[in-house]
Formats: C-alpha cells, structure tokens, sequence
DNA sequence: AAGGTGTCAATTGTTGACAGATTACTCATC
DNA sequence: GATGAGTAATCTGTCAACAATTGACACCTT
C-alpha cells in the first residue's frame, strides 16, 4: 500500500531507495561493501542529487553506515547486532500480536487459519525443513502485524525491521526440528487470538520469536565455536 | 556521543538535521506548517541539496511528512497516533529495562538510586506536580536506556521516540495525584533493578508508562469531551 | 452566471560542475 | 630495503542553474 503511494509519484529518489534496498537485500552488494555514489548512480541511471537523499533514508534504517568525508558502506553488522535487533522485534511483534487479539475480525482470524493450515504448511512441516522462514510462515506474521492497526508498528515492523533481518538473515542450518515446533507455536497462537487473550498472545509470540532466536544464537554458537575442538 | 561524532565532521546537512529538529521541538515551526525548501535554506544559510537530505531523514523519523510534488508539512498526529506512540514506548523501555536489570554495575545502581533521592526529587514530588516529567525524571528513564547497553535500542529510545514524543508531548494539565505515584514507581523500578530481577523490572517499567500513557488518554477524554455536557 | 479550459507564477525535482578532503602513489632519503 | 614527505588522483560535500509539476487565476464557452 505504501508502494501504491509511490507509484502515484515515483520520484527518481523512491525508486533509487527501492532499487538500492533490493540490490543489497539480494546480495549483489554485499555487507561491508563500499558504495561509491558516482558509480551506483550511473548504474542507476540517476544523478547523485537523488540518490544521496534514497542513502541517507537507508542511513536511518541502519541499512547503510556513512563515514563523513569517506564514504558509506552497506551495515556489516556483528551477530551480537543482528541478535538484538531480533530482541527488539519480539518485544514490537508481541505488541502487535496483543494489539492484533483486540481488533483483528472474525474474518482476518478465519484467514489467519486458512493460510496456517492451507498453504500447504502440511507438507512443508512433514518434510521437515521448509516451514520455518517460508512463505506461509512470512505470511503468518505479516498478517497479525496488519491485524495490530497500529500503522506506526506496522511501519516499523514491516517496513523497516523486516527488510533488515531479510538482509541480515543468518544463512544457518536450523535445527531439524525446529519447523514442526515453529508450526505448533503458530497454531497456540491462532488459539489465543481466537480466544481473544491478548495477555496471552503476546507471551506466546514473545516465545515464539524467543525460540527462534535462541535456535540461531545455537547454530552461531556451534559455527563459531574452534573446529579443532 | 553521536553528537561528538557529527562534531567530528558537521557537514551541513548534520547541522540543518541538527537545526530544523531544534526549530520543529521548540516549537518554532508548528506540527502542520509547511516547509518551504528554498525560504528553509536561505534562512539557515545553505543550499536546498544538504537540507534535502536533512528532510529525508526527519521524513524517515516521522517528524516531516512529504506529499510529492507539492511539499512537506511538519508532522501533526492525531491523539491516537500520539498514544501509539507511547504504546510502542512501552514495550521497548520495558525491553530496556529488563536488560538493565542483567547489566546495569554496582555504580550504575547507586548511581542512580543518587538520582532518584538526591535530584530534590523530594521537594518537586512534596509540591505535588513538578516530579513528573522533570529533568530529574527523564534522567532516571535516561540511566535505564543506556543500562541496557543495546546500541539499537538507546538509539530509537533516546535518539528517535523521546524526540519525537518531548515534541508531541501532550501539553495537558496531569492529575496532581501523578507526581507521587509516578516517583513511588520509579522507586519500585529501581528495587528491582537493585534484585537484579529482569522480569519484575520489566514488568514494573511497563506499568509505569502505561499509567503514564492512560494519564495523558484521561486529560485528553476530558478535554475532548462536549462543553455543554 | 456556471463550468470548463488555457496560461502563468511558484515550487519541487533533478542535473552537472566546482570545491575541499582523503587516500594512494611516487620518489627521494636514510 | 624501509620510511616518510610530497604530490596526484579520486571521491565526497556543496552549490547554482535547469526541467517538470502543481495550483491559481483569468478568460472563454454555453
């Protein structure tokens, strides 16, 4: 919907902010890469005016890191840096999933269930590896964040947070069982906000998102750790 | 500290951001006016590329709102994007606060139990309304933030929503009863910060701020309310 | 007189060029 | 061969001029 607005008025600097944000979000131009303003702006095809304003957007979002007088480069962040950003996100997403017990409709819950249980989350689950960080899991929570109504959250969340943690993402071997347990947590979830527990639907998400950042704070642990142990 | 950094190097857009956050919280542009890029620029003796890009990063805060083609207005939120606001407050000081409770040494603690007593805490709280509010509140909220040592977090908490929110703050006469029940919770905070209780703390910060929060939402139902009742 | 149309001033969006700073390189010196 | 000063090249920071869009006013049409 945001885009929708862009659209109506795609001034060179939002589509050098969408392009950049994808290009770095897709890997082409990696973390702790120096971007040099001339060259990216005739790769874009803009001038450096509109494109200093799209990089100072993503210097907000914490996206990019200038050095005055150097230049900027894309966040290369420690994996302490991507575990707190997962910290705060549980604390906002629990919000919204409280906010989202309170105003989501009997509809959006109807939903809300159908894309858990129909979007052949079965399958996925089954398999072992493919639910967690899937679409339907994506889906998930992108539709209980909407259900919070709270436009700033969604701002933050979806917009902002999101995009960064897609980026940061650490590429690590989950756990074999963590699907299934993503899965099922989902599903207490779907009850609470059913039930219209607020309380609760915020501890579980709390939980839920607790898990998964302990399970890659596990796998960083184990990669990190010396081989020749 | 991010100020001595920009002090490093104050390019001029650091400075217009600098500048046009003190004008737009002072109170010197009202939420609403709108901004006038040339006149703006002249007045603070730059050209319109930095403070540009000054504008694009107070956008991205939500301070500024741009409608393309046509102009940007200082930000005017409705009550309930205000309330928002500190709903999102809450969860992420509570967030801070927890860590706090892990984090915060021995000096830190008595520190700012120092705070607390010594800021003749006791005389603003005895008078009955200037407690609330007051440096020696925002410093306690200060000390906690930064106990958290989570760069990210003291960065929206201190850097981003409390601009914002001491810009929006809600002018509204506060119950005269608030100040001491205000104080009284900070000194339950600070017990359990002292237990090294991360959970209570949380807990106890969340309340405090939604006290605080339905303490503005009550001076606004009042105000708002029909006159000829 | 009401409504639509065309023109014009004002403002935002964009560009290319200039100035200042930093980095990398060269060359002389020890 | 290593080190350091001096210099050149490169890039960021900034500006002033140009283009595109908007909103308002006057004018024409019905």
């Amino acid at each position: 919907m945001e885009v929708a607005a862009l659209e109506k008025s795609p001034s060179l600097s939002d589509r050098a902010l969408e392009r950049l944000t994808e290009l770095i979000i897709r890997g082409d131009i990696k973390p702790g890469a120096r971007i040099q303003e001339a060259v990216l702006a005739r790769q874009l095809g803009i001038s450096r005016g509109p494109l200093r304003e799209a990089i100072r957007r993503l210097e907000g979002r914490g996206l990019l890191v200038r050095i005055p007088n150097v230049g900027v480069h894309v966040a290369n962040p420690t994996v302490d840096e991507i575990i707190d950003l997962y910290t705060i996100r549980e604390v906002l997403e629990g919000l919204a999933c409280r906010l989202a017990a309170e105003r989501l409709t009997d509809k959006e819950l109807k939903r809300l269930r159908d894309v858990l249980f129909d979007h052949s989350a079965h399958e996925d689950v089954k398999s072992g590896t493919g639910y967690y960080q899937s679409p339907g899991d994506q889906d998930f929570h992108f539709q209980i964040i909407k259900g919070s109504r709270q436009a700033r959250l969604i701002e933050t969340l979806l917009g902002d947070l999101y995009q960064v943690l897609r980026f940061f993402r650490y590429r690590s071997s989950i756990k074999p069982g963590r699907a299934k347990a993503a899965f099922e947590e989902h599903i207490s979830i779907l009850e609470a906000l059913e039930r219209r527990d607020g309380e609760a639907a915020e501890r579980l998400m709390r939980e839920h998102l607790q898990h998964a950042r302990l399970s890659i704070q596990e796998a960083v642990d184990i990669a990190g750790s010396p081989p020749d142990a």
